[in-house]
DNA sequence: TATGTTGTGGAACGATCGTTACAGAAAAGG
DNA sequence: CCTTTTCTGTAACGATCGTTCCACAACATA
């Protein structure tokens, strides 16, 4: 069997996931890596096989453990008639939390979006689904909030809401204040 | 007075700011600037001081030949019923020509700040200004083409439609059909 | 023409990037 | 025990980054 890993893997990629996150892929270096994760380089090589590598899991540790289940009550079978409202207002109070990754960096896929990185093809097609994700959750919530409305006006809801979002997640690193108040119209939008 | 400048100091500007709108900060190198400006390394320090100088004048190009000509309709003192209409119109034309570093690329603004250089205080507020640039003369706009509605209303028109550009900036890279689309949700809204 | 000043070309700088090579450590199986 | 396999630590790799230095070219002025 050979000589055990000394490290939970699921534990080093979320540290390196709060270090792309924070950083961006394209500041991120790898001794950055190394100390946010606590292993040298030949480690996570040898793990990961490249910084891409590590990176690729970061996004599907982002995924499966920062969206997926912030959006759980949306993809349910049933959708509670208040669950879009939650949504919003979760996120919006992790974002005004101060001192969080949240608060301070956004989303880590919006922001690889402007980034070199989001030129990859791969990257390219990730971020397209999580906002594709993002927007059918979302729809979800509006169907069950909305349910005497049109699908044409779900639809229409759902839309302003997605943009909303993606808009508050980009905005928060450059303009926090702003960010919220993005939240707070989708909110509006939902009253 | 010495020896004279043998190029347009304005021209290389706008070659830099083709570079960095394309490539982002990060991995517009100065092999690549030197290449799209036709200049040497020393000419363009000599210029420019350093690799962010040149960016910060290619941003400033960028507000005034790219951004303010488009915004004019809608920041004129007088401004048209159609004006908002005829802005988010042009933009969607200008996203949807292929070829072009607006379809390729989106905002050298937008993509600026989810992208490392975004952590950078200046630029920080650099976009977050340019941003609400853009919602002011969104809201003017949309004041023209809704005079009969409320201020409240008006802010709400224009805070829907300036998240739809913001959303549609980012993902033109990511998703050029689903950059579009928030672009004709933003004409919807002023139908 | 001689001098002073400014712009350009070319080469090199030190720093940092992501990646790799290799020896030793830690387990399992013979 | 010894061998095999897998993981880790150290050190280095070549490449590229942004920046600087310096000699020379091109102008104005005296």
């Amino acid at each position: 069997m050979g000589r055990p890993q000394t490290f939970d893997t699921a534990d080093v990629v979320r540290a390196a996931r709060a270090t792309f996150w924070e950083h961006g892929y394209e500041d991120a270096s790898m001794p950055r890596l190394e100390v946010s994760t606590g292993l040298r380089r030949s480690s996570l090589y040898h793990a990961f096989g490249s910084k891409r590598g590590l990176f690729d899991a970061a996004v599907t540790s982002y995924l499966d453990e920062v969206v997926r289940p912030r959006l759980a009550a949306l993809t349910a079978p049933d959708v509670a008639p208040d669950a879009v409202i939650d949504y919003f207002a979760g996120l919006r109070a992790a974002l005004a939390s101060p001192g969080t990754v949240q608060a301070e960096s956004g989303c880590l896929l919006i922001n690889a979006a402007g980034a070199p990185i989001g030129k990859d093809p791969v990257v390219r097609e990730t971020v397209a689904a999580y906002r594709a994700e993002l927007r059918t959750a979302v729809r979800a919530g509006v169907v069950a909030h909305f349910p005497d409305r049109s699908a044409a006006e779900h639809d229409r809801v759902a839309d302003l809401c997605t943009a909303l979002l993606v808009s508050a997640l980009l905005l928060t690193r450059v303009d926090h204040p702003q960010a919220l108040a993005n939240l707070d119209a989708a909110l509006d939008l939902l009253a």
